[in-house]
DNA sequence: TCACGATGTGAACACTGCACACATAATTGC
DNA sequence: GCAATTATGTGTGCAGTGTTCACATCGTGA
């Protein structure tokens, strides 16, 4: 790999790669073609060789973000263990596990969560891998087959979750409450609330 | 009142007439210094007798549409009827028709929406004077006082209510929900799923 | 009446994303 | 192995943005 050479070697990855970065300090008004292009040593044209426009960098940008925010999701659900005499147990800290591996991810990186859902529906033109919506629903359907949530609240059950979950962190991120304010005692209230609404016994010490 | 004068009556509140009115078909995006100057009929620099900065204007854009929310919300509860012999069902009613006032204004209004909530934490240099967080906890002490709610909860009750009502208005309004979309339904069941985690009773006929 | 403060104008400046003509490197065909 | 072609990066310029400053104009109070 020689150091200075007119060809950059992979040009797209490391715009991606520099657009994250500046997202995860910035938002996604830090987001910039200039800017971009200069971090990765390069021309701002250069960019229009990759990328159509710089909307379609900052949908990339943003799509990324959704991914991590989905594969932390998966690897929360993953890490609890299954519980000997009682499998719906394990399904239901599931649950809480995804729930609050979400609002952690926001409030860990509040700006690229910011980013992750800057855009207005773009999730139709380029789906992502890891669906963030296809985990919570995964783990809503082994509720089901657990025989701890009622069928017939199936099919509200993923909004309610996620409509709790996502406007605790949007809250949080956007620190829109008043003075007394206690994250931890926010999630755990509102994730025994989301349990509350789905009637799903609310496991003793959930984590 | 002379129609062409050099000194404009107040540019002050017709700029922020302007910007709501462009905040409302644009988004936050559309509330640009130059266009709103030319639509009062003004030169760009005017604007900086009266704002120090296009944030400040912004920023009282957004708090104006933050207030237009909390107002919608204070009249559906107070359009709410008492009931003869159950004062506490009147109470639990205005807890609903305040959050369904709250989806209903996103849903009706979503670039507005978007407009009241683009800040980060603007909300202690200079608060909402009808604020749409004391309207929801006044109706909380209110069905306290009815002995509908257990005090215990009370603390949370916002948070879980605020959550929930807030993050189904951001996902209608940014649409994302897969296909199967049905606004009305994901509404009232949030709204139940609410009433549920507050430990409410949930009336038969809500509306 | 005159001076002064309040308000609006016009021309700059730095910045942004973007489009074009051009330069260079990598690759492909003969 | 050499030429032609494609892929990739550069430089310049354009329209647009927010912002600043010197200047012009109006309303008002001494």
């Amino acid at each position: 790999m020689t150091s200075a050479r007119y060809h950059h070697g992979d040009l797209h990855a490391a715009l991606l790669k520099a657009g994250l970065s500046a997202a995860r300090t910035g938002g996604p008004a830090a987001l910039q073609l200039r800017e971009l292009a200069s971090a990765v040593g390069v021309s701002p044209s250069a960019v229009y060789r990759h990328y159509a426009d710089m909307a379609h960098l900052s949908a990339e940008v943003s799509r990324t973000a959704r991914e991590a925010l989905a594969n932390r999701m998966l690897a929360a659900a993953e890490a609890v263990s299954e519980v000997p005499r009682d499998p719906g147990l394990a399904a239901i800290r599931r649950v809480e596990a995804i729930g609050r591996a979400y609002i952690e991810f926001a409030v860990a990186e509040p700006h690229l969560f910011d980013t992750a859902f800057m855009t207005a529906a773009t999730t139709a033109s380029c789906p992502d891998s890891p669906s963030a919506w296809d985990v919570l629903n995964d783990a809503l359907d082994a509720l089901v087959q657990a025989g701890e949530l009622d069928v017939a609240r199936r099919e509200t059950a993923p909004l309610i979750a996620w409509s709790a979950v996502h406007g605790l962190s949007g809250v949080l991120v956007r620190q829109m409450l008043p003075p007394p304010h206690q994250p931890d005692a926010a999630v755990t209230a509102t994730l025994a609330g989301v349990l509350d609404a789905l009637n799903v016994r609310r496991p003793p010490h959930a984590r």
